[in-house]
DNA sequence: CGCGTTTTTGAAGACCTTCAAACTGAGTGG
DNA sequence: CCACTCAGTTTGAAGGTCTTCAAAAACGCG
């Protein structure tokens, strides 16, 4: 229970808890434990039944589908502050994907009956888990089109506008290999549809960090 | 108001409604508006705001992604009982895609508010549509799975599996083209995938009806 | 500086797509 | 009852984009 005011400031501070009753928030916290990961640690694979729900403090988090052989697809990237696994959990199902620690960082962990609980007493909580999953469904259309229905620059042109951009800048968060099966491409294909944005005098890399030169034929090509 | 007790007839007998107090349903049903279609008619479009939550009666409904040319890709297909537009209603966006009418049909539309004040109001419903979000999620990251990991006999073998079944026959219910389109795949491509599980044994297809002559084999395509 | 990992580059190949045309089959009208 | 038509499907050949394989280059870290 040492680690509850900690746990508990984190939860506050959450886009999943905004808006959200204190008391209701309170609970949750009592009810959570927290969970620190180390680099590469495989934090559920497909299969595990899901008990609870994760929220990710500190560290990225890459959750992943494997095939039998080698290759994998990224399904999605979660930072600081964003919560994973709502899905399975709802349905009480196995993971259907892989969940792994990027780097070292933090872990919040709520098991289900506190969700539940939680869901049932509070309609605000209700409705923000709601919310999740309504995003996830929306973006996962979006990950569905950009995949059937743009080329490979595209995608990445996509991607690249919806990076956080400071001063035209932008800096990849994760290995280009990472970014590249999210996209639906091997990292081969990325690295060329990067360098075909460059010879478009769209963009110009410098390793991780990536400087758009015209936002507006980006956003065209996207 | 005439129409009232065959809307609650529909409502009452829907997996989206089911296990859900007399109540609730009665005052869904109370809200909700009966909405003939025509085949081809277009029931929302990308785009539009969401009011609302779809609930098909008879028929079937194609969502669908257009892009800017001729080529849409088809990200779902709606049968009766099942429910549609749930996401961007829960987060009072635009649509992200369109629906469409495949036949002459009967919908059922409730108004945000309705489902709004249900879901704060009975915590079973609520959960029932958490849950129906959660289903979506998993079945669009399975897509996902399929056109990013497996070729198209295996995603046509895996659709085949995935259908309604009786004495180890099926039956296309849609347009091979549609089909295609949801699986990622030309209509041509798919025509050839078919035709390949057949020279290898394991289905015999004429027109739209299916037979299954190697069940597990076809499962380990997949 | 040296080593392992990550990224890039090049060439060859695979799978799916595109384009074009033939085929099928259900609905229509003679 | 049999053409006829038209949408839907299948087939063939050519073409593209992405992938694969191989190796070099760049990067990061001890």
């Amino acid at each position: 229970m040492a680690n509850q005011p900690a746990v508990h400031d984190w939860i506050s501070g959450l886009v999943l808890f905004e808006g959200i009753a204190k008391e209701c928030r309170d609970r949750l916290a009592a009810a959570s434990r927290e969970v620190p990961v180390i680099r590469q640690e495989v934090i559920y694979r497909r299969g595990d039944s899901a008990t609870g729900l994760f929220v990710l403090a500190t560290g990225h988090v890459k959750l992943s589908i494997q095939s039998d052989k080698g290759p994998e697809k990224v399904i999605d990237l979660i930072g600081p502050g964003q919560s994973f696994g709502e899905a399975a959990m709802v349905l009480s199902h196995l993971y259907q994907h892989q969940a792994q620690a990027l780097e070292d960082g933090l872990l919040i962990w709520i098991p289900k009956d506190a969700v539940d609980k939680a869901a049932e007493t509070y309609a605000g909580f209700s409705r923000r888990l709601m919310t999740s999953l309504a995003l996830q469904c929306e973006s996962l259309q979006h990950d569905i089109e950009l995949v059937n229905l743009h080329s490979a620059s595209e995608r990445v042109a996509d991607y690249l506008l919806h990076q956080p951009i400071e001063e035209g800048k932008t800096r990849l968060r994760f290995d280009k290999r990472v970014i590249a099966s999210k996209l639906g491409l091997k990292p081969e294909t990325f690295s060329r549809a990067l360098q075909q944005l460059k010879m478009q005098g769209l963009i110009a890399v410098k390793g991780a960090s990536i400087l758009i030169l015209d936002p507006n034929r980006l956003r065209s090509v996207a």
